[in-house]
DNA sequence: CTGTTAGCGCTTTCAA
DNA sequence: TTGAAAGCGCTAACAG
């Protein structure tokens, strides 16, 4: 074991100076002549000088390293897109910073409240990021997180206090109906899991709010189906409120309707014009390529580190507030150039 | 701010007795009385205590944290599910040993060796798990390391006293042209992108070696398309060898395969089977489902933890070597429902 | 400009 | 069975 631990005082006795000398080079602080900074510098360099940063942080009350908790409730979170891109947004961010990330995924054995008081209490982080929690689950940050710097995703408390970022689900439908309108469509049929999740409730009434707005209220159609497909049972009523297009609630719905207009014999974009949610990457590898509206998690996961970093180093700044409009991304599946051709 | 720290101290002062005494109470060494453990175990519950976790392994030199290190450059890391099911198991399972996990992506601006040695110095973690990495990352990871307890996953290192834990890719491969073989295809083709990663070369391994193994040496038939899809022009070559059966690199260009197969107006399975790797989500909601070889991500990253942790625990231990054989998933795509009636 | 020093909160001998 | 006390490695007054 080769291993043993370098410290600051092996430092500070090759580059013959004290410890707080070294310290102060190391972190900028005090004043040191260029040619102590040298020398210390060069002993840190030979040495392979790396702080301890148990020690570092336990003396200096301060913490560079940013906990997310992934709650899994929302079923939004359980999407790999979500998740990865939340998480690498976030700890690339970080890493930006020099701040370590620590994820936790709330084990079925532990309450929230619990893995939250932890992570505030144990000293190891300094801020939190909690992706797509559910109301209930706001609830509890609310009441147990006691002015910890903590940035909520995907979701708006109702305590203003608490810093969110969240996208505006309903714009994002607004525009597809909209494009879907543009191009002459009346009948557009919407799509949606048998859920109540916030996501899914502002998509819905994103989709009622912008037929209304173009004048198709009296066309509105929607179809639930049930999150594990079965059979095509669920798939007929759509077929029966004859729709020329459709919008489904996210990406993977699109890729189902999309198969089963294919055994109906129906084909992508000519006979129904088709649009997804959430710009997962297999809607590129669809044919025809899936129109959809991406949610801008990278964007989410890099706002949140660097808003929450702000506060863990300036607790007194106003609470950050921010939600993201959506736009749509146009591919083949909306049939957009056989539509312009006319 | 409410939020004050509790201490050991208070905790003592509270059940009067010692610190000493809490901590043995806390961490279940030393000798303790029951009327005192009651006492002790009272007051940290009055006072909400929670350990720092700083000052815990500062002096007891032990860490339950685990660091995740993505080096991203090898491409099966870059696949949402590879990302989130190695992450996900990992973080679940080292709850369930109330062992925390630290993402690191590595940035650009780092090198490897630095990371490693950032993460195998700062004394946050006591283990590291790298998944992913390429040949030339593990030769500087098995420079660096110098016996910090590691896990390397989806690779085999040269050196033998580093611990991993990898798939065999080869048998996947195998299963699916066992599968095609016993269906009766002799001309089973294969797909694979221009790259040369381990994974892409083991997997072209196992097609020729299962192809010699089935007597089909001389249908062996390749493909090549690039990563980013452009336009059908790569596909051609594979319709010209006129296959019954398609086994694709992965999912996504079982994907794409099926998109081109229907603009040529074959149908799969009738006209084409179609076998894809990974089990990506999506496979389950084409049309026909997608048979395909799923890599046992969750208990790789699973088994990556337990062994870890047994090391962090116990350095003497061996180091462990494990490699999963692969099975495939059967669905429709490779049409076993229809062959069989024949 | 630099050194001395007192802890951060905890674990762990050692003595009682 | 319990307590006193010595640090883990570092930062940040405070002196000089």
């Amino acid at each position: 074991m080769t291993r043993l631990k370098v410290t600051l005082h092996d430092v500070a006795n090759l580059a013959q100076v004290s410890t707080a000398t070294v310290s102060f080079v190391l972190n900028g602080t005090g004043k040191v002549s260029e040619a102590t900074r040298q020398k210390v510098l060069a002993a840190v360099n030979h040495l392979g000088y790396i702080p301890d940063a148990r020690a570092r942080s336990l003396k200096s009350k301060r913490s560079n390293i940013i906990s997310l908790l992934f709650s899994y409730s929302e079923s939004s979170v359980t999407t790999s897109r979500y998740f990865r891109d939340i998480t690498a947004s976030v700890c690339a961010k970080a890493s930006e910073h020099d701040y370590k990330v620590m994820v936790t995924l709330l084990a079925r054995g532990k309450s929230l409240d619990e893995q939250v008081k932890e992570i505030t209490h144990s000293g190891l982080s300094g801020g939190l990021i909690v992706p797509g929690p559910s109301p209930d689950e706001v609830n509890t940050l609310e009441q147990t997180l006691d002015h910890f710097p903590t940035m909520i995703l995907s979701a708006v408390p109702q305590d203003p206090s608490l810093s969110y970022i969240d996208v505006d689900n309903r714009s994002g439908i607004a525009r597809a109906v909209e494009h879907l309108a543009n191009l002459g469509h009346r009948s557009i049929a919407y799509v949606t899991p048998i859920k109540t999740d916030s996501h899914a409730v502002q998509r819905l009434q994103g989709y009622r709010e912008a037929m209304e707005a173009h004048g198709l209220g009296s066309e509105v159609r929607i179809t639930e189906i049930p999150l594990q497909f079965e059979n095509d049972a669920a798939f007929y009523p759509l077929l029966n409120s004859h729709p020329t297009a459709i919008i489904a609630f996210d990406d993977l719905r699109a890729l189902q309707i999309h198969g089963f207009l294919t055994r109906q014999g129906l084909h992508v974009p000519d006979d129904m014009a088709l649009i997804g949610f959430d710009d997962e990457d297999f809607g590129l590898h669809m044919s025809p390529r899936l129109t959809t509206i991406p949610q801008p998690f990278g964007q989410m996961g890099g706002l949140a580190v660097e808003k929450l970093i702000e506060r863990v180093e300036n607790p007194d700044l106003p609470p950050f507030h921010h939600i993201f409009p959506l736009q749509i991304t146009l591919r083949e599946s909306c049939g957009l150039a056989e539509r312009i051709k006319l």
